[in-house]
DNA sequence: ATTTGGCATTCGGCATACCAAATTTTTTTG
DNA sequence: CAAAAAAATTTGGTATGCCGAATGCCAAAT
């Protein structure tokens, strides 16, 4: 029953050092190689063509495709052949759209729990996304874009909530990277991010609601006109 | 190019007939006995023993486990050791939050974009609730209240939006059909219903949330008092 | 009586082999 | 030469065995 004071620190520790099963670091790597480009959408991706180039066998690799396949990454076709997901426009805005409203909750969720110190965390990553915005390595401008986003669901203490938006996140990462580097939208970005900001330090749910609706639907224009751009269907 | 007329009908046909993996009917099979409570929470289910029980080998039940996973359904210990979930009322309430949240979407997107035919389809659904709520088998009266708001979410048109849906009201399913149960509740059910219904006729988005968010209120309600009464944490 | 350490057993991760279905290639046929 | 048929090949689903890790049990120690 009783736990000595030094179990905490060990067991964070260990946490750190925990290993992971082939199939998770195989669907990591994967979904790198998706999010990047590396593997064009659409693409067949047999299973054992993957398992060879990662070097293990067909079991692990299976559950990576079925990772990837609930966030959306990888698609199956009616007979079962798993392929890189190729999204349409408006499976994108269905996505877009969840991912909206999740984030709406967590705004309110964050204007009625959160703690001060939260909400402070929340401002500093925009502050964080402003230094770097433009300037450096575009990925790594776009990782504080979402991590930004990922701040306020993450204040926001619902743990299932996290889950579901980290998939659609994972979904739209792609998307929203190539429409991010629109020289356009980074300076639109930042200031959006700052109205949500305000709103959640004023905890004033309903201007909220709507910074983040806004700054969804900029989201929305953005990525049609990439798409439409790139002339895609 | 040219698809003769009949080939839709054809695979319509095929799609009906279609045989299911071992996987996902082992998945069905192991849902049903975990919502009907015939597994209890928190029990565990070593993978042997089970696809013993389903005659199958470990391969297709592992994937079975992974498929109710991602539901909610079956819970993983740290070091991977399966068991049916046993929710927090704290967890179940956070899953609430977001069904609700998803169902004020669903109900926004009915407002916007359904058809009078869909609309008149969801009122339907409330009607044979109605007819059936209270006298009959109480898991086919509830499965004709889960009905009514699963037709909410499909006139939504958003295909995301259902599956996401789905998988919350898997998880949730059981703790609602308990508290289903509680006599006092089923009068208010359809009331609230009719709300909803009036509410998307009029395609009043305002109306529509705040029934949506009423019915959500008093589900959080009847479910806190349900598990409380069976004295869980 | 309680705790500790070793040991047998259980359990999940992974590799491999086989099969049936699907796909591609080749051959046949009109 | 084009369309259909058949053979060959690719591919995912499934069963099985092995291995290291986790668990439970019991005897020895405190």
């Amino acid at each position: 029953m009783s736990e000595p004071n030094w179990t905490s620190e060990l067991r964070q520790f260990a946490d750190l050092s925990s290993r992971k099963s082939l199939a998770t670091e195989a669907a990591d790597t994967l979904r790198e190689f998706i999010l990047l480009g590396k593997l064009a959408p659409g693409q067949a991706v047999p299973e054992r063509d993957l398992a060879q180039a990662f070097g293990v066998s067909r079991t692990p690799l299976k559950e990576a495709l079925r990772i990837l396949e609930n966030e959306g990454l990888i698609v199956y076709s009616a007979t079962r052949r798993p392929s890189v997901a190729d999204p349409s426009l408006q499976q994108i805005n269905d996505w877009l759209r969840v991912q909206g409203t999740l984030e709406a909750l967590a705004g309110e969720l964050v204007c009625e729990t959160a703690t001060d110190k939260e909400i402070a965390g929340i401002a500093k990553a925009n502050t964080l996304f402003s230094r770097v915005k433009g300037t450096r390595d575009p990925i790594e401008s776009f990782r504080h874009d979402m991590r930004f986003h990922t701040a306020i669901v993450k204040a926001a203490n619902n743990h299932a909530l996290a889950e579901t938006h980290a998939t659609y996140n994972a979904r739209l990462w792609r998307v929203r990277f190539m429409s991010s580097q629109r020289v356009a939208s980074r300076d639109t970005t930042f200031a959006e991010h700052e109205l949500i900001v305000s709103a959640l330090k004023d905890r004033n749910v309903a201007a909220a609601r709507k910074a983040l609706r806004q700054h969804l639907r900029t989201a929305e224009a953005n990525i049609a006109a990439t798409m439409t751009e790139n002339n895609r269907d």
